[in-house]
RNA sequence: GCGAGAGUGGCGGAAUGGCAGACGCACUGGACUUAGGAUCCAGCGGGCAACCGUGGGGGUUCGAGUCCCCCCUCUCGCACCA
């Protein structure tokens, strides 16, 4: 024996050798049966983390399973290219966010495929690259035309010393993440994609997603929170306008007594307007409005308030309510205005006490009188009516609907469906993105860039340095336009598209990558889609997947996709986590300047911290370069798969990681011991009466087929294949093969050992493509067949029965496996083991598990 | 507060309602060795034992880690939602 195992020599091997082969260019191909699997792309960051190597490993198994199954298998990479960190990092190193995110994607690319995903790379692509961002601009017009796409003024978060508007994501502690100025709310206009229009759509068609997860269906659910309640208006006083609520409770209508406003709602500054509460009202809003959006949304925060100097009427009771202007209400849910029923809803109670408002209780708990007086707190839950007319006497749910008809038919109130989801923002005052492809003009007003001339091209000549515009709007030869309308000049749509626009196509894209007719390839598309089997973090359970449920029902609409949705089965990866250790006074330690529970820089005690996902801000991260360089990139593969389920969060351990290069070894030696012997062995035909150590590992590599199979076709439980092989394995390591020349059993041998190899080169593929050589077989491991068990030979001929007495263990006898079940009772009965436990004791019920137990009933 | 998921040896984790702890790590002993941090072999939940053991308490069942009810803890999501 003088061949080792050296994985880099093999890794690059076979790297090449699948590369310039293509092994993994696929085509359609109407005759085969497609399979489409996608990971979630990456942001080119500069480099990939543990996540990824994770998050692809698993995909990469599922992918070259299905390959080795005969379908014909699409699995496509690519880049989330636009973004920030691209900008900020072209600022820092005074070069271009273009350059740095290329060289990025470079230097990834070059990782990915060293740790040899079976990507079919001819498919690639960029979110920033031209002929991908100009597709997408006609989507935007399409959406517009069809009035998915609007501008209006809204809230947005804005520094004002930067002069610009920042995601939620970069306000920390209502500050600024980069100046560390105060965050304030603006409202502005901004670009909006109408979701909302789909709203129905997308949570009723969640019943049909029966592949993804039940809570990230759940979370969706909650997201789109639609609530059924009743829209009730309420007159102002000397005034015609009326104020419109939204409530769920219409059954307290006969309790509302003030009505309270959003400080964004308008009326609160309309309505103050030229009253003594003028100033009050204004100074109020400013100061809510500067507060940070956490700040203010916590359920803690003090319940304050102003009195704007108007009155409404309460539709039902005539009561003259004052209208207040009040901390705790939410613009974006409802109408932003809310009738106060003190009485019945804790806020409203707070609040009351504060300004001294009247409660007036409307709903009595069962045999039980409430005094307005007397309560502590609001009486929130059912009861019957009191003090509400011919409601009065009725129980508070069945009044919510004889409420919400008798306002209907009064005409001042109307059933009502209220959503939480609101339309998706998606103007971002940046340079790194997808510019907006609209021009304004002062006679035409918004006018769309036509069709022929897309794609309106980022320019390259900007000053990112820019301090308080939006880099493109510092940008003449950008800006500066004619109006497609009437030819006068006229000024380009400075905003870029949210980055999250562009991840909710490209999966469609990667049917067509190449093509320039249009953004999709209908008939391609068509092929492909649905993504059969979508892998990614629960990171992305609302927003991302929520968006790309969205755009491909538009893309549906637009005649470009023949499917409702976009992903048929997801599977949502656990993190990848790490001990944290710190220390007293130096803070994040690495484990490495950890020794004997010290840290080794001023010897204090280091703690060992809680288990947290790798970061590098806890100092508790693997870099995979570093690990594929010591241990090779099937190692790295094999640990992520072995170490946790797929859906379970990954704790790392060194030792863990030896444990799956011993194993690697394991394998690699019996091959490389037995080659000679193995590449002798022809094809030998298996008598049929086969019998002892032959018969055990011909039955247990057949039962091991199944189990992988299994495990790896209906479950994704990768780590209990990877422990049958092992299983397989370590039964071939007491079968010695090398001092007997039975060819019977050599053939044997080297059956077990082709199929360990054919089962295992899904997950490492590298080590299975240069064993199989080893064995002396043609051909290369990935494009294999994937092997099918006969079930003549899994099965045992003899099995273990169980034999239980009241439920208890008490013995055990050997029968042959298609024993008859009276046999079985009466071998269980007269069992030497069993037959204390039955002495003296009437015997009520046996009953019988075929092969497996027999539980006998005594008393 | 609402919703979802989880809780099993020293550790990661296995168990279509049917032998709890597969497989691996760690550990212990042995073999081979100049050496062993390589490799191979054996042992490895607790208890001397009867027995006891899957967060706690009930229940269903011949039989419960698994199903049902109550409680505790942790993780995640949403949350002043009117």
């Amino acid at each position: 024996m003088d061949t080792q195992y050296k994985p880099h020599e093999i890794e690059e091997k076979w790297q090449r050798f699948w590369d310039e082969n293509k092994s993994f260019a696929v085509s359609e191909d109407p005759e085969k049966e497609k399979y489409y699997l996608l990971e979630m792309f990456p942001y080119p960051s500069g480099r990939i983390h543990m996540g990824h190597v994770r998050n692809y490993t698993i995909g990469d198994v599922v992918a070259r399973y299905k390959t080795m199954k005969g379908l014909n298998v699409l699995h496509p990479m690519g880049w989330d290219a636009f973004g920030m960190p691209a900008e900020n990092a072209a600022i820092q190193s005074k070069s271009h966010p273009a350059k740095w995110t290329y060289s990025n994607i470079d230097m990834m690319r070059e990782q990915l495929k060293r740790i040899g995903f079976s990507y079919d790379w001819d498919r690639e692509l960029a979110t920033c690259d031209l002929i991908y961002y100009k597709w997408e601009q006609l989507l935007f017009l399409k959406m517009y035309e069809r009035g998915l796409a609007y501008r209006k003024k809204s809230f947005v978060n804005w520094c004002d010393k930067c002069q610009t508007v920042l995601a939620n994501e970069q306000v920390e502690n209502g500050c600024c993440w980069r100046c560390k100025d105060e965050v304030q709310l603006k409202e502005l206009n901004q670009w909006f994609f109408r979701i909302t229009e789909y709203a129905d759509e997308l949570l009723e068609s969640l019943d049909s997603l029966s592949g993804w997860p039940e809570r990230v269906v759940t979370m969706q659910r909650n997201w789109i929170g639609k609530s059924y309640g009743t829209e009730i208006e309420f007159g102002i006083e000397n005034s015609d306008d009326a104020i419109t609520v939204f409530t769920t409770r219409p059954d307290t209508l006969y309790g509302a007594t003030f009505m309270s406003l959003a400080p964004e709602n308008p009326l609160a500054l309309s309505l103050s307007k030229d009253t003594d509460q003028e100033a009050a009202v204004q100074a109020f809003v400013e100061r809510v409005l500067k507060q940070d959006k956490t700040v203010r949304s916590s359920e803690d925060l003090e319940k304050e308030g102003v009195f704007t100097g108007a009155y409404c009427i309460n539709p039902v009771t005539g009561f003259r309510m004052p209208i207040y202007v009040a901390n705790f209400v939410l613009m974006e849910y409802g109408t932003g205005a809310v009738m106060a029923v003190p009485a019945h809803d804790q806020r409203d109670y707070e609040f009351a006490q504060k300004y001294t408002l009247d409660v007036k209780v409307v709903i009595q708990p069962e045999g039980e009188e409430l005094d307005a007086a007397a309560m502590t707190a609001a009486y929130v839950d059912d009861g019957v009516l009191v003090n509400s007319d011919q409601f009065t006497g009725r129980n508070n749910r069945e009044a919510m609907k004889a409420i919400t008809e008798y306002l209907a038919g009064e005409g001042k109130g109307r059933q009502a469906i209220n959503f939480r989801l609101k339309d998706w923002g998606i103007s971002r005052q940046r340079y790194w993105g997808n510019p907006i492809p609209m021009i304004h003009c002062d006679a035409c007003g918004i006018v769309p860039v036509p069709e022929s001339d897309l794609p309106v091209v980022l320019p390259e000549d900007v000053s990112l340095e820019v301090v308080g515009k939006s880099p493109l709007a510092e940008c003449d030869s950008f800006m500066q336009t004619t109006c497609p309308t009437c030819g006068k000049p006229a000024r380009r749509e400075t905003d870029t598209m949210d980055t999250f626009v562009e991840s909710s196509w490209y999966f469609a894209r990667y049917a067509c990558p190449e093509f320039d007719q249009g953004p999709l390839d209908v008939d391609r598309v068509k092929y492909w889609m649905p993504v059969d089997q979508y892998i990614g973090g629960i990171e992305h359970a609302v927003l991302h997947l929520l968006y790309a449920r969205f755009f491909t029902k538009v893309l549906r609409d637009l005649g470009l996709v023949a499917v409702d949705e976009p992903f048929a089965n997801l599977l949502t990866q656990g993190m990848v986590c790490m001990e944290t250790y710190q220390c007293d006074k130096c803070g994040w330690l690495y484990p490495e300047e950890v020794q004997d529970g010290k840290c080794s820089t001023c010897s204090g005690p280091a703690r060992i911290g809680r288990t947290e996902k790798m970061s590098k801000s806890t100092r508790n991260v693997v870099d995979p370069e570093s690990l594929i360089e010591r241990y090779g990139a099937d190692t790295a593969r094999l640990f992520c798969l072995f170490a946790a389920p797929p859906e379970r969060d990954l704790e790392w351990s060194d030792k863990g990681v030896e444990g799956s290069y011993r194993f690697l070894l394991r394998v690699w030696r019996l091959v490389a011991e037995h080659s000679e012997k193995l590449c002798a062995s022809g094809q030998v035909a298996f008598q049929d009466d086969l019998a002892g150590d032959i018969k055990d590992l011909r039955r247990k590599t057949h039962q091991t087929i199944q189990k992988v199979s299994d495990d790896i076709d209906t479950r994704f439980h990768f780590n209990t294949a990877i422990s049958a092989v092992m299983e397989l394995v370590n039964q071939l390591y007491q079968y010695d093969v090398a001092k007997d020349d039975n060819p019977m059993r050599v053939a044997a041998f080297k059956e077990a050992l082709e199929m360990a190899v054919l089962l295992l080169s899904p997950m490492v593929p590298h080590i299975c493509e240069e064993l199989w050589q080893m064995m002396g077989r043609d051909g290369c491991v990935a494009v294999a067949s994937w092997p099918s068990f006969d079930p003549e030979i899994a099965k045992a001929d003899e099995v273990e029965i169980v034999i239980q007495v009241n439920g208890k263990l008490r013995g055990k006898i050997l029968t042959a496996a298609d024993a008859p079940e009276d046999e079985v009772k009466e071998k269980a009965l007269a069992c030497e083991q069993v037959k204390p436990w039955l002495e003296g004791k009437d015997i009520k019920k046996v009953i019988s598990v075929p092969g497996k137990l027999v539980s006998i009933v005594v008393k």
